[in-house]
DNA sequence: CCTAGCACTTTCTTTTTCACAGTGCTAATA
DNA sequence: TATTAGCACTGTGAAAAAGAAAGTGCTAGG
């Protein structure tokens, strides 16, 4: 159990690394509280002891350990109030009623990540949880056509394919007979209901069946497991800890990654609100803190998230994903 | 006009240069051709003085100035066959049955930045050549759908969108309304036509009306400007010469702008087929080249781009690039 | 329990030194 | 006339040395 002091002189150490990060020394400590350095000096000693605190080499400042963040997450964090800036640029994207739910949310994370220099990534309902709604196909010439998968979660994927020699009223019969059996099968699963299912009928009929067959197997067979969104990726080069060339790599590499959705995903639930992973507690990068918290509307459920240096805005990225939560959860139903 | 010997030294320090990015001395020449340092040395003095050779300080060795890769490109470059290993790998794309003529350019693009580390761009038509093909809705719930906008070059575009207290059949109306009257309009003013064709139509017996417009004039005033494809971004990272975190966020910011293809299609052609354009000579950036070349097939017109430093495998991208676009000219219609 | 004072440690920056790679020039040579 | 050997010179990069700055831990006294 810390001590009042303990905890006053962690916040200020947390929060000035925070702004500045640079080891944080005894002098400018007993500034704000009245004692002397000595004084802090073994206050400081005593939090390294607890693993609270760690120094970059014997004689310098001090520096939060993760064990120190989340001490500071969990006890001395306040709710902080959205600063007017802030909130008034949130607002003016949820007010404006030009814009569709769906786009609220990506433009209210893009300015997230613009505001503070992080990378937020919006994750939808993974594939197996999406289950076809419809499928439609748009004709372009003799030969190509445009296949249209949608899912029951909103998630839409198409591709181009080209068919030669395939009469196109074929191709019309086997979408509808898609239409009409698979229609409801989660996504992962179509691909095997169309060998069993639909590949025996159309062969009864088609001439060119083996093409068609294999043009929508792929569709299916290569439809993203994920729906997820990573946005300014490159802010990751604007904070100092990540000031060459292999570290930066390293996360760019993690946030191109098809597979990122998974690492946030892992994640098991803490149970609150807003979810706070720093360091080692989460899958993206030990130099890295996620900060994550999922929302559900009638449309449309996924997870928020917010990735930066370890030495991360807490506060303000708290704030701000709290307040959109609750204005995407609100407005759902607009 | 380089004599012979001052050509045979160009081609020595440019390939030189490019395979270990260090500037090359005399003694290194003087190896393959025989004759002493001093000569090749005094040679090298010449090259200077015409501007395709450089020092980077008094006493270094030589590095090809930008005039120098031009020189190079233009004059001494011999087509180079393409190894067998890129052979094979490209080959097994292209003859890849099961892949959809569409994704052999996209994998061979991919598999052209995986090998050679440097970015590549496929650049389709821009929004301005592209007409509405057919517009399409899937209701998802009682008040959300998603309409998807096809054009005539099989660019497809969709949106999710919320029209609480919509008649579901006024919406179905609207769309065969577009599809009757808008289609072949260019993407570009297809908005201004919704206004004065579509929105008094509907005006006069749809209750919602105006929300209504709103959503479809902003799915397609949205619509993007261009169908461009970046990959392998992070590439660039991989260079020698961009170590610097300033460097590299310059040119991955350029990669991620919007507006890349413009950057790319400004350039003029050459009317070659394949263009180089060095340094200064692209919009990019000055310590880039851009290697380019465009495409054409019943399906589809592009133009596919490779970009990397200046130091770079000339030889070996343009044999790849050439090799592509035949095989999509030419495959393009199987 | 707190603090003033001081010796000590590490980093960071600057300066010095040194070997190296490579040049330009000159005078001799084929 | 073109080439070459020889040599003085120059900028770089790495390593070593020196000094300043920031901050600590400890001790003794209030």
């Amino acid at each position: 159990m810390l001590t009042e002091r303990q905890k006053e002189i962690l916040k200020i150490i947390v929060l000035e690394y925070i702004k500045l990060a640079k080891p944080v020394g005894s002098n400018l400590i007993c500034d704000t509280l009245n004692c002397s350095s000595a004084t802090i000096r073994s206050e400081m000693a005593a939090l390294e002891e607890l693993g609270l605190l760690e120094k970059t080499h014997t004689s310098s400042g001090r520096v939060p350990s993760e064990k120190g963040y989340r001490y500071y997450v969990d006890n001395l964090m306040e709710i902080k109030k959205m600063s007017a800036e802030d909130m008034l640029k949130l607002q003016i994207i949820f007010h404006n009623n030009q814009l569709q739910f769906n786009d609220c949310v990506a433009e209210s994370l893009k300015l997230i990540s613009e505001m503070t220099n992080y990378t937020s990534i919006k994750l939808g309902s993974a594939s197996h949880e999406n289950t076809l709604k419809e499928i439609s196909i748009v004709p372009l010439n003799d030969d190509n056509l445009i296949v249209i998968v949608v899912t029951n979660m909103g998630y839409v994927e198409h591709k181009n394919i080209s068919l030669p020699n395939v009469d196109i009223n074929d191709v019309k019969k086997t979408v509808n007979l898609i239409n009409n059996m698979i229609v409801g099968t989660p996504i992962d699963e179509v691909s095997e209901k169309l060998e069993f299912e639909i590949k025996p009928i159309i062969a009864n009929y088609v001439e060119e069946h083996e093409k068609l067959y294999n043009a929508f197997y792929n569709v299916f067979n290569n439809f993203a497991s994920k729906n997820v969104d990573v946005i300014g990726k490159r802010n990751i080069l604007k904070h100092k800890e990540f000031d060459n060339i292999e570290k930066v790599s390293r996360i760019l590499d993690k946030f191109e990654d098809d597979n990122i959705a998974s690492l946030v995903d892992e994640i098991k639930e803490r149970g609150s609100d807003i979810n706070i992973y720093i360091g080692k507690e989460n899958n993206i990068d030990d130099d890295m803190t996620v900060i994550e918290t999922s929302y559900k509307t009638p449309q449309e459920e996924g997870k928020l998230v917010v990735v930066g240096p370890k030495r991360m805005d807490y506060d303000r990225v708290v704030a701000l994903l709290e307040f959109i939560k609750e204005n995407i959860e609100n407005q759902g139903d607009r």
